[in-house]
DNA sequence: TAGGCCCTGGACAACGTTGTCAGCTGAATG
DNA sequence: CATTCAGCTGACAACGTTGTCCAGGGCCTA
């Protein structure tokens, strides 16, 4: 007896379904499919009736079934770090607007930094047959995306490029703006400068730290493994590997920072400093102005939004080979990559 | 005969479904489901066969078939004003949070502050057959809602009351937050206090400047019209209106922000200045704290995470009725709300 | 007035999955 | 050796929608 009252209750409390409608306002059941989809071929006095039953019975269309029988979601998946990072929101948004204008909707998740997360999320994504994927990727191996792309999801991967895999990928020049943000320190006659990114298994750290051994290179000028720091970028790691660099035996007179949460922590340290140290920042953050700090700014917006345009075209039926897009940073000078050495 | 081309590449790439699995396992149907499900009462020697079929296949379970079937999608919607702004990022993420440990997937969208645009996602989120939906209104009246909450749509207001409808809220302490605040400029000798607001048809701007004249009447001490302003946030309004009431016959000594939009600005224009005026920022900020902000805090994540944590008590079956919870905010001082009247 | 055409509406199958139920096999029991 | 039972397995219907196709009726024309 239980049997049925659990019935009754657990499918989404009995919604009306078009056969309801078609009773109600006594049509067959297509012509309110026509009404619904506003197709051709219904008299005005049909469809007033057929709304009228619509609206009484607080009728509204599964979408679940529509897109069994479709074939196409109308929706698209982003797999991003973490959306409480400032650096995402943006990124997001863009997605979104993209989408919106091709009226698709956003599913999106975070990964936390954790492969196996990023894995689960994308592939729960696929089941739900989004039309498209962006992936910023948290592992280094995407050849578990091989039949999903294989079998028509538009995948773009934003920020790091895919591992083990042939696919479209959206990025941002880490190498170039490093390089460029650590020239700007040298120019300033700074030589012993710190540089502390995010763990190396991501490549976005590693290019940047590639950049900044380019750009020491480039001078002439000597690094010392003490000055370079790689790991998580929790504040308390970042604040220990900036104080270590300032208090060593030969202590840096420039830091530069691998991203905005590694910056955000670097400027506390380096406010509680007496020497004034000289800082570049990757990434642009909030009120980095009023703070007068020098950055190597990559345009979030402007990345989610080539991804997301670049996905739709490939949906659209553009099927080139997979593309490799690489958007350029900009130096921003505020005063803190201008001091000079204390 | 581009008629069965089109129709083979359109439907998602041909993707192969359980019985194309079955086939090649060489076994049932159903067989093949409970495999994918991990139901019981398949021989292990089976299962291998039909996961090297999966495998081979590349074959993944539509959830939309599955929904379709089920009745429960085990997706919430989650319907906020803007996600790249700084307040719904963290808001956002806890909501998430919690949804994954529900197994649930999140699917966001922004209304840009525009109520056609927020009904059309909410119920774009319906048709989905989202479980759940939390929604940050926009516009003030959600009477649209109500057939979706009958047919069982868990769905709770977030940030701001819903309108003209009953159903459950989490709001913060706009009110509260602001009198505080303002007090605290009384309390450091202010009595020309201005406020910068939002548009009086967002309910937390009007709340919040309610606060402002609970504090000042509190005080005893009047308001002058020039010293108000409502209405969008952009920074060139908001510029205006500060600069207007820094300049005019009684120009304040104080400005009170009604968000973190409005306090960035804020922060901007008085840095221009000559005099030091106090300030105080309904909403926390990144970097605050080095800037010497003082700010009337709310935890946006606390108010996500009770949120979500309500709508699966709602979910698992507790229908007691619409429950308004309200959260405290904090006073953060920081300093640039304890400087003295210039 | 008869014939043909267009326009509207409806019956039916199909999308891919899961729940129900019945059949089958092999082992355990009388 | 017959019978029962349990454990696997598969056939079939159903979920709610849309595409296909056909029927009926009104209107125009010859």
């Amino acid at each position: 007896m239980a049997e049925t009252a659990r019935h009754s209750e657990t499918r989404y409390g009995n919604r009306p379904t078009m056969k309801d409608v078609a009773a109600r306002a006594g049509v067959g059941l297509k012509t309110v499919s026509r009404v619904v989809n506003s197709e051709p071929g219904v008299t005005p006095d049909t469809e007033r009736r057929v709304q009228e039953a619509i609206e009484a019975l607080g009728f509204r269309r599964n979408d679940s079934a529509r897109v069994l029988r479709k074939g196409r979601t109308a929706s698209i998946g982003l797999v991003l770090e973490d959306l409480a990072d400032p650096f995402y929101g943006p990124l997001s948004r863009a997605v979104e607007e993209v989408a919106r204008a091709h009226g698709a909707l956003l599913i999106n998740g975070s990964s936390a930094e954790d492969p196996e997360r990023e894995q689960e999320l994308a592939l729960a994504l696929c089941a739900r047959r989004v039309d498209g994927l962006i992936v910023i990727p948290a592992g280094d191996d995407h050849r578990y995306l091989e039949p999903e792309i294989k079998a028509g999801v538009a995948t773009v991967f934003v920020d790091r490029p895919a591992g083990r895999i042939d696919a479209d990928m959206v990025l941002s020049d880490s190498f170039g703006g490093a390089r460029e943000g650590v020239a700007h320190l040298i120019a300033h006659g700074h030589r012993r400068i710190g540089f502390i990114g995010d763990q190396p298994r991501i490549h976005t750290a590693t290019e940047r730290l590639r950049g900044y051994h380019a750009a020491m290179a480039d001078a002439g000028t000597r690094v010392e493994d003490s000055w370079v720091s790689l790991g998580p970028t929790d504040p308390d790691r970042v604040r220990a590997a900036t104080e270590r660099m300032l208090s060593g035996p030969e202590p840096v007179t420039a830091v530069f920072a691998g991203n905005n949460r590694v910056t955000v922590t670097v400027v506390r340290v380096l406010a509680e400093q007496e020497r004034r140290i000289a800082l570049v920042g990757f990434d642009d953050i909030e009120l980095a102005d009023l703070l007068g700090i020098t950055v190597i700014s990559q345009d979030a917006a402007a990345v989610g939004r080539t991804a997301a345009e670049h996905l739709f075209r490939r949906l659209d039926g553009a099927d080139h080979t997979p593309a490799r897009v690489e958007l350029p940073t900009t130096l921003i000078a505020r005063g803190s990559g201008e001091l000079p050495p204390a």
